[in-house]
DNA sequence: GATTAAACGAGACGGTACGTCCAGTCTTTAT
DNA sequence: ATAAAGACTGGACGTACCGTCTCGTTTAATC
């Protein structure tokens, strides 16, 4: 019943090993090359793979880097540290620190630009990075809860709402400082960050448009 | 005194039409192309120029690109609206207006992308674009103070760093917004956002890691 | 046995029919276009070739010519008049005709000029027109002995200097006639230039400096 | 009076010592690059002149190395070495050296070539070239009649075709030897290349297609 | 154990753009 | 009017990758 992967065809199997030598190889790539001068023939050289088997895997470059990229945001985890200013300043952290890393910074800001013009592109980027990792909003939202420092979950709507919310500001906030204003986001800055950005949302929780009398 | 242009030199001078011309042409370019498929041989054509005057003035397709984008941004104003959250969102939408345009989109993000192994790049980036449009938050304060909404300026240290945060936030979020999470910033959005920030700011002013009692 | 052609590598083998392809079209474009217009690019259309599969086999205009002109040559055979005079009047009138064609002009003196410049141009001209058609003279002086006309091969040494001799002077003067001083290498002027040759050569055996008393 | 050259027309008048200096950095430019890679532009600064200058005076880099390798050829003469035989050796080893010269050999090859798709290029060189150094054969024929070593011009019109084919002969089968077969033309060689063509003429005088009895 | 069919490596292929170079022209100021 | 300087259009250069293709060669599941 399974559905797919029908029960496996005749012939060689696809080697499993080569996609993970190839997502690597696509990695250490963007970290020597960048994105622009990344070849496939090079990824291919790296992993010890024909650049046919690499083609037969992935449609192309951007499907290629959104898969190698979206690897690493996986290491993301949400730490207890006592509070929820504390967790989100942790996961902040983590995900500046990501984005220190050559690979992340030159992969993701390209296939984000490529997205512009492709809508397949951006989809599987939100699928594999964007929505994946709103996981860590939920988690932080749940063990406040747990905790008593936010109230269990009032309207749905506007509490998803709020989730892309505080996406979009955090990931914007700190990809904008370590990738266009090229500042560091070090404990300092992502303290203050963090210190405005709660305070916003206790003062003001998201309404979207209906105003408060 | 002043003594620069020197006096004008031999030889025939630069055209000074040909410079307007291809960086509209690179903008009509990045609408039908993006930027991945613009090519520097097309964007001459469509200038009615050769690719050697192209060459001739800016170092390739980054540079050209950067320039092309940054007269973009040169188009927002700061309304006056009535209060300091009313010009916040009013310069917020006119921000998400040029994203939504497809040269904007998909100039800036890939030149941001190719300036994270190019730290000449990086810096014309911030030279005339970020820094460029700071006035834009500092107009916003000036007015504020001027209408009373805001003290005179209290530590120009602490200052700087708000302004500095205030553009990543804004900044950062619609970018995420527009581009990444692939959702329209549309007036609804804009006004939760902006009040988010906005409380936030009121209710925590960016101070750093120097912890209040 | 000889064990050549290495069993048949790795890989996509060459496509046979381009060669051809290549050759033909580089003949075509120097009668239209002549050496000095005729280029890669336009060459490899003509063929239905990509210019990539062009460089993939020759190192430049020099060599494909080189090989294209040299084709022409093999067109050249020793006709059986009844003598020695008659059959080399023959053989020089063939060669008269292919130096009236236009891809033979223009291509045969660029490489030669080039070839100046160029050992390993100068070479491979030398082993793919000039050496290879020596056979002419050769057979020549075969028939001529069999028939009795010449002795039988006096003494080697002197025999392949004068095999030499005679395709300098006999080359030389029919290039330097239909293209410097540009006047028909006709019947007539062949029928003078070989007599002159022919009695030249019974009446003053090369023989170096050694000097007869 | 002698009607060319306007008096003087308005303006100021062209440098004469531009030309000499442009032919001499032709030249030079010649020995170290060849035909192929010398550009105008090169020629032009190596002479200290615009290139407008150049291309005021120059069709373009055919007629340029026209003139600047005919020159070359005036330095030859009709030494007096008290035979025709002995005359004659002399010029053609004055002209094996010219042709060792790599200003000439390029240069001279390579305008031949490209006169065989330019009629006004072609008549150039036998004009300036070719006509203008059969004062050679013309003397060397006068100087062997003044000693008795030829009789005094049978018939004007077999004449002028002796003296073309010498030339056709000679030139030809010094250029061949040099740049094509690629061996130099020594004293060795001249002696018997020269041995065989004036026993040639002696007992086979040129006479068109009217056979002897 | 033999068959079979897909995956695989190698590398040639048609294309497209690159960034450079040069030809030849044009536009400026200086002589 | 000619000269020097240098920007201009136009076009070929030779290179680098792209994504596809055609080979001969594994390699596992199936028969």
């Amino acid at each position: 019943m399974q559905s797919r992967t029908p029960a496996s065809r005749a012939g060689r199997p696809r080697s499993a090993a080569a996609d993970a030598a190839i997502l690597a190889a696509t990695r250490e790539a963007l970290v020597e090359l960048g994105w622009s001068r990344l070849t496939l023939g090079d990824v291919a050289m790296r992993a010890g793979v024909a650049k046919t088997t690499l083609y037969r895997r992935w449609a192309g470059k951007n499907e290629l880097v959104v898969d190698a990229v979206a690897e690493l945001f996986d290491e993301l985890t949400l730490p207890d540290r006592g509070s929820l200013a504390a967790d989100i300043e942790g996961v902040v952290l983590q995900f500046a620190a990501i984005l220190a890393r050559p690979e992340a910074r030159s992969g993701l800001m390209a296939v984000v630009a490529e997205a512009t013009r492709d809508d397949a592109l951006r989809e599987r980027i939100r699928a594999s990075i964007v929505e994946r990792q709103k996981r860590l909003v939920l988690a932080g939202r749940a063990r406040a809860q747990a905790r008593g420092e936010l109230p269990p979950e009032p309207d749905t709507r506007e509490a998803a709402r709020t989730v892309d919310l505080i996406f979009d500001m955090v990931a914007g906030a700190v990809v904008h400082r370590t990738l266009v204003s090229a500042e560091p986001a070090d404990e300092e800055w992502v303290h203050g960050f963090t210190r405005v950005l709660l305070s916003g949302l206790a003062a003001a929780p998201y309404r979207g448009d209906r105003e408060a009398p």
